[in-house]
DNA sequence: TTGAAAGCGGTACCAG
DNA sequence: CTGGTACCGCTTTCAA
């Protein structure tokens, strides 16, 4: 069963027409009189013809349709992230293929090999938290395929990047808990490997460096699937607050790692922010509505999701190759509430 | 530049046999001799052949590629539904093409045919709430083509359909609600034509029949567009909080509204669940972080996306029309916390 | 057991 | 301005 379309050949016998004028009408080409033009476009429209996007592709053309190989969508971020893509997508008339790779090298790379088997024209990607060997897509990038990383970026790799302001997001929070009078703050964060991880890593120790307090090592907890095992929040936390001399505020780096830590912080019955601080990277959507609201760090996902899909598509539109790669940078903004 | 890929000619020509022959290695064919396969399918593996998609779809193979139309990925429930999806798609090695209606008929429609022309296998729809002519969908199912209607499905039309127990969750919700002693309870849903409004509406309405509490008809508010726009709900709230004789509990019907109400109360300093008992359909990842912690109605958004994608690839698969159309219902489950 | 060739739906080059 | 045709990569029927 499927469903019948017609085809140009169709329309040339229904016309008694060459397969080649029809083809030529429907690109309205110019050697092609008005009058046949619009005798095969009626027809086209009337029949509700619509050329076949695989036989297109395999004639060499576009597909039209770009891949997306990101973490996973149940998290505010990448789901906004998809309507910053889809938006510039979808205004050059191109899909979105979704593969997540759930945080896993291994489904990672076999989603790429899905994505790149189904000829699609580039591709963006944030990096799985496991990632290390990151030769399938430095094979991909040296024969000239389109991507481009986003949020979570390699560093080894030259590519088109855009990412959020880590660092700048990292330091002015920090520096925020540090003007509020926290003295010993934690930073609870991902995978050590992941360029997020470590530039807000950089913002962190760079305000504490600033400000002259001391800095603890043992406050730093990182997180190897970022949060996406709750075992490993639970440790770390657990971890942070029967040291001698525990923390007064907490720094988390992501999404899951906020609201992991909000949690168990909850149940551990530490007052916020009297007897600890908290803030955040998310784009939770209403923080303000938690118990106390939450002082978060967001990421404008959305603009990230734009700009990454525009380097795409400037990319897939070249000409010639591009060798001139740049790092686009989304400003990140604190949103100040009660919970520090 | 495109990746340029090993085709079943350039193994041919390589090992000097015919194009036919090693196809029918690498199918595995029961007419080739193992030998001959052996040396096919070493060759294939060094040189990462792979099948291009394109051209199997082309001679009419399916693309092994299925489509998904909802309104939009922000939103848990539908971030959560796509697990599901594609954890039974990515077993049969099939992906999902991800398109979204932003609860526009417009975006609907022509999304659909962006779908359609991908010539992909089967699709999974969810209606947005502004669809009321359904006669694409209808013309899709009239030619045979695999379509499972999940979460907001239409009435009118025969096929396969998958939905939250959205009466008896709306049902228990309610008595929950008056069990706790309140009596003035109002209902802010979502546009009227909507599958999952009716029914909630319904037990909604069953409930307090039931219980012989007084109906009031200036309670039920209707969001047309499920509170996608933020307006819409300030005004069913402000409404509601401007009769004479105001509720004092609310039964919000979906992510959104119960987001946007709980906001809008909390503006309204109207104290829960003291003066107001709250209940919300959500699938909100950490609603016992709020302030108070909701009690929520949630929907195994995993599973109803894993049966409907099932469903879909028995019709995928089926060598006969499949008349029997069934609809099947997935538990909600009552979370008590503390917002009534 | 293997090979040759037609054709899926378009594209584009070469003639006329 | 219009028609004929080779070809994209793969499947499949018919021959050998």
């Amino acid at each position: 069963m499927k469903s019948e379309s017609i085809t140009i050949k169709d329309i040339a016998n229904i016309l008694g027409l060459s397969y080649s004028t029809v083809a030529r009408s429907i690109k309205d080409s110019y050697q092609i009189s008005e009058e046949t033009k619009e005798i095969v476009r009626k027809c086209a429209k009337e029949h509700n013809y619509r050329p076949n996007l695989m036989a297109q592709t395999l004639k060499g053309k576009k597909s039209r349709c770009i891949g997306l190989l990101l973490s996973q969508i149940p998290n505010n971020f990448f789901a906004e992230v998809t309507g910053g893509i889809e938006s510039v997508a979808f205004s050059k008339d191109n899909m979105v293929i979704i593969a997540q790779n759930y945080e896993s090298y291994k489904t990672e790379k076999r989603n790429l090999e899905n994505l790149i088997a189904r000829s699609i024209d580039g591709l963006l990607i944030s990096l799985s938290s496991e990632t290390e060997d990151l030769s399938h897509f430095q094979k991909l990038i040296n024969v000239g395929f389109p991507v481009v990383f986003f949020d979570r970026v390699p560093e080894s790799i030259k590519a088109h990047k855009v990412i959020a302001d880590n660092f700048l997001g990292s330091y002015e929070a920090t520096l925020h808990l540090i003007k509020k009078g926290y003295k010993k703050i934690a930073h609870i964060t991902s995978a050590p490997n992941l360029s997020i991880t470590k530039e807000r890593l950089e913002g962190y120790l760079k305000a504490i460096t600033d400000s002259g307090i001391p800095l603890n090592r043992k406050f730093i907890k990182y997180c190897m699937h970022g949060g996406f095992i709750y075992e490993e929040i639970e440790k770390a936390i657990k971890e942070l607050f029967s040291l001698n001399n525990p923390p007064d505020a907490l720094l988390a780096a992501s999404d899951r790692l906020t609201i992991g830590s909000f949690k168990l912080i909850n149940k551990l019955r530490i007052p916020i922010p009297d007897q600890l601080g908290l803030i955040g990277f998310s784009n939770f959507s209403s923080p303000e509505l938690f118990h106390p609201p939450l002082t978060t760090v967001r990421q404008d996902a959305f603009e990230m999701g734009k700009v990454a899909t525009e380097l795409l598509f400037q990319l897939i539109e070249s000409k010639k190759p591009i060798v001139d790669f740049q790092t686009k940078k989304i400003a990140t903004e604190l949103c100040i509430r009660n919970s520090c």
